[in-house]
RNA sequence: GCACUCGUAGCUCAGGUGGAUAGAGCGUUGGCCUCCGAAGCCAAAGGCCACUGGUUCAAGUCCAGUCGAGUGCACCA
């Protein structure tokens, strides 16, 4: 159990012999007030028993049993402050392996599914980095995690683009990126007078596609969508087709379910008559419209309606698709994907979810709470409430919004290749002895797409992104190659200690030597596990990205400190024998927490900067 | 019109279940490298946390309303 809550029980059980039963709130004290926690919960039982909270504070601070670390407690008007012993603390710290959520279950996380008809451009990097964060978060939460792309194959969008290559005769020099040269007819088509005429010729490659006969078309763009998915760091453990999702019978399967519901119906009389209704008011207060078209008069369906199968299918609720090995990513894993020439999935391996992540535009809010609401039509309430939509701000370009067919648009690969030129520029301009080593390049390469991936989360997803080159491929201030740079800064340390012969490894420390400064600092490392319970919780990668920034700051702070006479104060190589140690065994613990969270966001460190 | 999201420094954003003087970055001004590397640090300036009312010992945080911005509201996909 960590301090936190052992202070919790601890006042909890202070308060109960007053009389009074109360949920303590345990919380750094501000800086610049004594002590390092407090409470505030001389309130809540002054509330309950009557008295003043200062004089109830006073009363705590005689009765309460300090757990092991807590070296004094003392009232603070109406908090009750804790001081920590910061040399038991500091300890514990770097000896202690973190303690992160230990969640069980399995959570599917849909992210990417970008229309395989032309590369992706600046606006799907949000998706893709926010989906595969979420991923590496909920599995170091201790989550079984399974990533599925979902590609629309049976589309207008992927037909269009294959229609274009037949009419104006295109041929692929397979030198240019598969993706671009078939978004280039995509584009031609979009632009071209006669497309209203060419509509029956589009119309035949959508039945096509429907019947599977051009897979492998689709398929070498999904390829070259994976090459762009992969340079970024995103992995994938199963890619679901549209058309193997229809031709499973999963809408038909899913109507079957609804059709027992309370809450469908197939009206005889009024506008809908003829057709397979839902009505969402119970799950969708203050719709003006509460019934939900799934199965129109004609018989044929409503988008949502086979969104709905797939959804129910993602918890497990059926099965029915079938899967082969489509591809290996770089480092070897398999990625699967559905085929109609597949085997079943006797294992039963893909889906049966305890929880869904979809990460999806929020411009899809409302037809992803249809979705949403079906499974509590459907009577899984547990499976609505676990059924959640991950949803983010559209990107927009330099204030105008992204339009392939305008040509208002930058595709992801070329901003990565951008940001990694600018951080080779910049590191030949702060560096250049470095910027001719044999990994100059491996070098930009982590820092360009780190500086990519954390502009892209570090704010909260309802956020708004304007892409701007500027802005995103910054290298000073909150960015990722800010942490970067403290995390090579950290290793530099312990490698110069290493080569002078000294142990990091905390042989040799007289942890009370430490001083608070140093405690400041471990104090901001122990948070990591409860960062993580956060973001878990909040189902946002950003609460990681901003802890990532939060510890480079207090590194940085603590690195640069200095005595009133414009002395450096922690020069962990200077430090004295036995404080020396210590500070090793706590730079190396940070540096470790440095690995690990920006591993969390899909971040790499370099080498050097 | 209805629903959802948002309104915090000039700009871009943080501010777990309400708690002790509201924090960063960019930009502006002024300092700090005889170095465990300055992609860094320190300091200054800059805030009726959109507005009004309510709940509470305590509200940026919760509730209601107002104003403003964005998005979505087809038997489309």
């Amino acid at each position: 159990m960590d301090l936190k809550a052992q202070l919790k029980t601890a006042v909890e059980m202070a308060a109960q012999q007053l009389g009074a039963t109360v949920d303590a709130a345990i919380q750094e004290t501000p800086a610049g007030k004594a002590g390092d926690y407090g409470t505030p919960a001389a309130f809540l039982i002054a509330k309950t028993i009557g008295g003043n909270p200062a004089q109830i504070a006073a009363q705590l601070a005689q009765t309460v049993q300090l757990p092991q670390g807590i070296k004094k407690v003392e009232a603070a008007g109406p908090f009750l402050n804790f001081f920590v012993d910061v040399g038991a603390f500091v300890r514990g710290v770097v000896e202690k392996p973190f303690e992160m959520p230990q969640l069980s279950g399995k959570v599917v996380i849909e992210h990417t599914s970008v229309n395989p008809n032309k590369e992706l451009h600046v606006g799907h990097l949000r998706n893709v980095v926010l989906g595969d964060s979420m991923a590496r978060i909920f599995r170091a939460a201790g989550q079984t995690v399974e990533v599925q792309n979902y590609i629309d194959d049976t589309g207008r969008q992927a037909a269009e683009s294959i229609f274009a290559v037949n009419h104006y005769g295109l041929k692929w020099d397979g030198v240019q990126k598969y993706d671009h040269w078939l978004g280039e007819g995509y584009v031609r088509l979009n632009a071209d007078p006669a497309k209203p005429e060419l509509e029956p010729g589009i119309r035949e490659i959508m039945h096509r596609l429907e019947a599977g006969e051009l897979r492998s078309e689709v398929e070498k763009v999904v390829h070259a969508h994976l090459v762009t998915c992969f340079r970024l760091g995103a992995r994938y453990d199963l890619l679901n087709w549209e058309s193997d999702v229809v031709g499973s019978g999963f809408l038909k399967r899913g109507m079957d379910i609804l059709e027992a519901s309370n809450y469908t119906s197939h009206p005889n009389e009024g506008k809908y008559a003829g057709a397979f209704v839902m009505d969402v008011s119970e799950f969708m207060p203050g719709l003006e419209e509460p019934q939900v078209v799934l199965i129109r008069t004609d018989g044929t369906a409503m988008y949502a309606a086979k969104d709905i199968g797939y959804q129910f299918w993602k918890f497990g609720l059926f099965e029915g698709m079938k899967f082969r090995p489509f591809t290996e990513d770089p480092e070897g894993h398999t990625v699967w994907t559905s085929a109609p020439d597949g085997d079943p999935d006797l294992a039963r391996r893909f889906g049966h979810a305890d929880e869904v992540i979809n990460v999806i535009d929020s411009r899809q809010d409302h037809p992803q709470t249809v979705v949403r609401s079906s499974l509590g039509v459907a009577g899984h309430t547990g499976m609505k409430e676990r059924s959640i939509h991950l949803s983010y701000a559209f990107v927009t370009l330099e204030g105008q919004t992204i339009s392939g067919r305008k040509g208002v648009t930058v595709s992801a690969d070329a901003a990565m290749d951008e940001a990694q030129k600018r951080a080779l520029i910049e590191l030949a301009k702060v560096n250049p002895e470095l910027s001719q080593r044999d990994d100059a390049g491996e070098i930009a390469r982590r820092i360009g797409l780190g500086a990519i991936r954390f502009a892209m989360l570090k704010a909260e997803p309802t956020r708004k992104i304007d892409f701007r080159w500027e802005q995103a491929l910054a290298l000073n201030g909150d960015t990722a190659p800010y942490i970067q740079y403290a995390a090579v800064r950290a290793a530099n340390i312990l490698r110069k200690g290493q080569e002078a012969g000294f142990a990091i490894d905390g042989t040799g420390a007289d942890w009370d030597m430490l001083p608070d400064i140093d405690l400041t600092l471990a104090k901001q490392v122990a948070k990591l596990p409860q960062i993580v319970a956060q973001s878990v919780r909040v189902h946002s990668p950003h609460v990681v990205a901003q802890y990532a920034l939060d510890l480079a700051t207090s590194f940085n702070a603590w690195y640069n400190a200095k005595d009133k006479n414009g002395k450096r104060i922690t020069n962990v190589l200077e430090s004295e024998p036995g404080l020396r140690e210590a500070r090793f065994a706590l730079v190396a613990r940070l540096r470790q927490a440095f690995e690990e969270t920006l591993d969390l966001i899909g971040i790499e460190i370099p080498a050097a900067m």
